[in-house]
DNA sequence: TTGAAAGCGCTAACAC
DNA sequence: GTGTTAGCGCTTTCAA
């Protein structure tokens, strides 16, 4: 049953209804004065074709696209997909449309994606951390459109940042774990080359033990599989290398949760004889048999607030906002920390 | 330093290269043959001016856009993301790029999104189901764009459609608890009016008890919420109604996998006096204490297919398929069912 | 191997 | 309230 070859134009809706192109546009746009009666007949007659207007078209013609470029590294990790839903929420019959590209952690693919997108000018980007190749950073300096780079504050945005300082956020939770009176603590996490936060993390993290004297008792790092698996593995080795460990600070709270369960199955006392930690702050931990700790990452309000960004900016050109919005993030500590 | 207001177009690339504007875009589309020094000119003078085509001026002349629509209902299933990845991994260096949009599983919505991604006039649209409204039918089938309806394939398609039959899915495992022996049987799972392919294994399952004589012993449904603490309620609320339950059938692996937990901690003998299963074979189980029964959905696998079929169809218009591609998913026994 | 002209389908700007 | 004209920035086609 595969129809016309050639897709419907305005000139077709303009023919069938009687009603010059300009009108039909004006019509379908919901632009400008029109009179009742002209309205009917071009909806009619719009409708009654199954006319889908040619936005290439449009967009070339008017120098706008309702397109906000969302570049994130991936989807397998639960936290993107909420920055999305926020960053969504908001833009909802705004008129601008989010369209997602994912980059997988690589800055040369990120690059890629990133000209790729700005091929099609959208009204703004929204791009995941402050590390970007320099040409990266050239072309979306020379856009002239809307940037806005999220999850992170530490470091300098090229143009507007909405996001937490992981740094602060590590050293935060090692200091807690450390008034808490913890001495053989180890960190578990990602192979961190390209996970700048889950680094500056780790980064502030260890500055905090080291300021209260404490040397890391152990720590290891995987990449791929399964997180809970990993975080089970890993904690299960970690645990049989340094016995006498009285916490693990996890980079997610995937291999947290993993950890977790290994800790419980093997009849260890949580809090008791060892803390646990996480960072995210994910849904899931609800179901857990115990509430791991951990730090709520502010996904959805970094999502939501940068689309509020964009789409002031795109309303108007002049708006300024501060070059870095720093939220901050509040240990949850659960049942998994004394 | 916001820079030029306008944006580059090919004629400053022409102008500074002094070539001109054809062979420019020769150049930048690696079309047709262009001496060398002249290639090096163009692509001197674009790379130091930081040009970015403009791909919306491209797409309208050329009638060619090398975009793909997918589809689907939400991202925070896990199910979803890992089809697109399937989708992306063939897509990759095809020269085509998936453009996601969501419905969050509502008609209207759907129609909505559809609307909008097909006014890009994309080269293929790979959609989640096969229940679509008249309206969204309508317009797919006019299109003239292939269209691949994805994860499903009992009911009729608009073009062509992968996936598995979700009424054949339920029936099998229907039929594998009975012949293990189970007499006292619920099933749990998500309000499914608007999840048909829920529904579809609900409605297999069913059928497969009720010929063996056997009627649901419960069933339970929720909405909303953590899924893992969900099936950590319902559970819990099922056992205590009809204590002496031998099997619990969910719709999905995430309350499965909640349930589990629940079962577990509540010293319960699994399968020995409680056998579970799940549905989708999500990487998450493989961290669980003890795997889960489940039955894998062929999410990436489908996700691949599709894509191909839009590639191929893309290339050559003239190419068939199969109205109908079935996939046909397993058991995978874990180490909760006897 | 390169260039010039025409036009993709729509909308901004201006007439009527 | 409605129509006309002139492009938007590129690629197709054809000529040189």
């Amino acid at each position: 049953m595969k129809r016309s070859v050639r897709p419907l134009t305005l000139r077709d809706v303009s023919e069938a209804s009687g009603v010059s192109e300009m009108t039909v546009s004006r019509v379908l746009r919901n632009r400008g004065d029109v009179s009742d009666a002209t309205r009917e007949k071009v909806l009619a007659a719009s409708k009654r074709l199954g006319y889908v207007p040619n936005k290439i078209a449009g967009a070339l013609a008017s120098q706008r696209v309702n397109l906000v470029a969302v570049i994130i590294p991936s989807m397998k990790n639960m936290v993107f997909p909420e920055v999305l839903s926020g960053v969504t929420s908001v833009l909802e019959d705004s008129g601008l449309q989010p369209v997602v590209g994912i980059t997988d952690y690589l800055p040369e693919k990120e690059e890629k994606v990133l000209y790729e997108m700005l091929s099609w000018r959208p009204s703004g980007v929204i791009i995941a951390g402050l590390e970007h190749s320099d040409n990266a950073r050239a072309i979306l300096a020379a856009s002239g459109i809307p940037v806005v780079e999220i999850m992170d504050v530490d470091g300098e945005p090229v143009d507007t940042a909405v996001g937490i300082s992981h740094r602060a956020a590590g050293r935060k939770m090692g200091e807690a774990i450390v008034a808490a009176g913890h001495k053989r603590i180890a960190f578990l996490g990602t192979k961190m080359p390209l996970d700048h936060r889950a680094r500056k993390r780790f980064e502030g993290f260890t500055q905090a033990l080291a300021k209260a004297g404490i040397e890391m008792a152990d720590q290891e790092f995987y990449s791929g599989g399964s997180a809970l698996a990993k975080g089970r593995e890993m904690t299960k080795a970690v645990l049989e290398r340094t016995p006498d460990l009285d916490f693990i600070y996890y980079s997610n709270d995937m291999i947290g949760a993993g950890g977790l369960l290994y800790c419980l199955e093997a009849g260890l006392n949580v809090p008791g004889q060892i803390g646990l930690a996480g960072f995210n702050g994910v849904e899931l931990l609800q179901g857990l048999p115990k509430m791991l700790a951990t730090m709520d990452a502010c996904r959805a309000e970094i999502g939501r607030k940068a689309a509020e960004i964009i789409l002031a900016r795109s309303a108007d050109e002049a708006v300024k906002f501060d070059e870095k919005i720093e939220l901050t993030p509040r240990i949850a500590p659960g049942d998994t920390m004394r």
